[in-house]
RNA sequence: GGCCCCGUCGUCUAGUGGCCUAGGACGCAGCCCUCUCAAGGCUGAGAUCGCGGGUUCGAAUCCCGCCGGGGCUACCA
């Protein structure tokens, strides 16, 4: 993407703190970050927290916290400050009140003393005559008398608005459609569209790169910027959104999938998240599908970026983070899972690991596969044949090196002996350290467990004592 | 309702007038490998390209209409 020489780029995010982390931030962060390290730019941290009723300062440091686990790293923001700040926007409610000053002196906005009731009464009848809704501009023109609360309304001028998005190319909007909408609530925050543009403006962003739910918004933003006499941001980027599996817009209760965290606790490697992330709305125009960051960096382009939203797939997802977790080291393997594993020491988590690699999707899957380490199973009952085996194979493992490779060593002579296949010998001894059916490979069974430990599970149930 | 965006296998997508009897990936099925489960290898099923009209010698690709989905239309962001 070839960007003017004139000013750095400088980008932002710009969440608002009202809940968990949102997946939809993790990815516009991400396409953000991308196109902040390919142009050498400033990827810039605000904090949207204007709704008085919602915001709560916890979930601030929920939303650092989940950009901080995937990595996505911002160069200025409240927490690390920067020449353009306060980031926070309840901090710049004074920048909202002086501009908005400004454009009532400038007749460009005006006061409206309208209440809620009157305002939906307008609505309610604008539909009853089946007319498009527009505020009626009562308050420009005559104010109610004798009210003090008030809101501060933009003057629409009318006309058409005009910008570039990088995905779509020239877009084009009638302002003449667009009421005069409210830029400053009674309570003296500024709304969404208003706070936006002046901090884009006054923050010095040169690309505005976010959801697609904020196409329609741009024309009212692009107006307020040039109501004020700023310069506009060189261009915008609607990504698509990123839907539920059944196609509809995913929302926070049914659809846990939007809670960011939720893939730390389920063990989703970060960077595989991220590679997932970008694959849903955007591909190389190769078969290529998995890219580090720094790859990212260097080919990823709005030109190939998806118009249309897409679904969300756990599938995928799955399939993804196992290519990660097997292109691991077994030491960063073992690192990674230390937090699911709490009831292991390291040394066990690292013998664990190469076993582990092509058996788990997730690290949180480890669990299910090694919880028989620290969980004592219901002996099962096993026929003479199969306990005849098992006793066979205490012997035989009684004074082998308890290391995977002489364990199978010493099995194998015991199934040789059977004359049948290995898993007649295998499966019991499995059942009886596991009380599964499924785990590990069985010389990588038995040995994770201490011997003494390994050795009395098949005595049990092989019907001798220890 | 108005404005805007979008519509190719179940899902993510390639495709920008002939190379498409529509390609890849995930998932799914079968086979191979194999001590279980995976991983890996191979094979396969799966899309009349939302629908209907045009334009053209020729359309998934261009045009129009319709239908469907999504977004905005808030003193939410």
């Amino acid at each position: 993407m070839a960007v003017s020489e004139k000013s750095p780029v400088r980008v932002r995010i710009a969440p608002s703190p009202t809940g968990f982390a949102h997946l939809g931030t993790a990815s516009t962060a991400l396409y953000n970050l991308i196109f902040a390290r390919a142009n050498g730019g400033t990827f810039v941290l605000r904090i949207d927290d204007t709704d008085v009723g919602r915001n709560r300062p916890e979930y601030e440091q929920i939303i650092y916290e989940g950009l901080h686990w995937l990595g996505l790293d911002w160069d200025e923001g409240p927490d690390k400050g920067g020449p353009v700040g306060p980031y926070r926007q309840s901090e710049r409610l004074d920048v909202y009140k002086e501009h908005a000053a400004r454009l009532i002196a400038d007749g460009k906005a005006y006061r409206c003393y309208c209440t809620a009731e009157e305002l939906d009464a307008e609505r309610k009848q604008a539909q009853a005559e089946k007319r498009p809704y527009k505020y009626s501009r009562r308050c420009l023109t005559n104010p109610p008398q004798g009210r003090s609360e008030f809101t501060i309304r933009f003057n629409v001028p009318g006309g058409e608005v005009k910008f570039t998005d990088m995905i779509r190319g020239e877009m084009s909007f009638d302002s003449g459609l667009i009421g005069d909408f409210i830029i400053i609530k009674s309570d003296t925050y500024p709304t969404y569209n208003y706070a936006s543009p002046v901090d884009d403006a006054t923050m010095k962003i040169t690309h505005v790169i976010r959801g697609e739910e904020h196409l329609s918004n741009t024309p009212y933003q692009l107006m307020v910027i040039d109501a004020l006499g700023y310069e506009r941001p060189q261009a915008y980027a609607h990504m698509p959104l990123i839907l539920a599996h059944d196609g509809s817009k995913m929302s926070k209760r049914k659809h846990p999938e939007l809670n960011l965290m939720l893939y730390r606790e389920k063990g989703y490697l970060p960077e595989a998240l991220l590679n997932y992330l970008v694959l849903l709305g955007w591909n190389p125009g190769t078969s290529q599908e998995i890219f580090s960051f720094d790859e990212l960096v260097r080919i990823f382009s709005f030109d190939r970026v998806q118009h249309g939203g897409a679904r969300f797939d756990w599938d995928k997802l799955n399939w993804i983070n196992g290519e990660y977790i097997r292109a691991l080291s077994d030491d960063e393997l073992a690192r990674r899972l230390k937090p699911f594993l709490p009831q292991l020491d390291e040394a066990t988590i690292r013998r664990a690991a190469p076993a582990l690699k092509t058996r788990i999707t997730k690290l949180a899957d480890a669990v299910d596969l090694l919880d028989y380490l620290w969980t004592d199973p219901p002996p099962p009952s096993l026929d003479q044949d199969a306990a005849g085996r098992v006793r066979a194979a205490m012997e035989a493992l009684k004074d082998v090196a308890w290391e995977p490779p002489a364990v199978h060593d010493a099995l194998m002579t015991v199934v040789e002996k059977s004359g049948l296949g290995p898993n007649k010998t295998f499966m019991p001894i499995r059942q009886a350290l596991t009380g599964k059916k499924i785990s590990p490979p069985i010389d990588y069974t038995l040995a994770l467990l201490p011997k003494e430990v390994a050795l009395s599970r098949l005595a049990k149930v092989a019907g001798v004592s220890v």
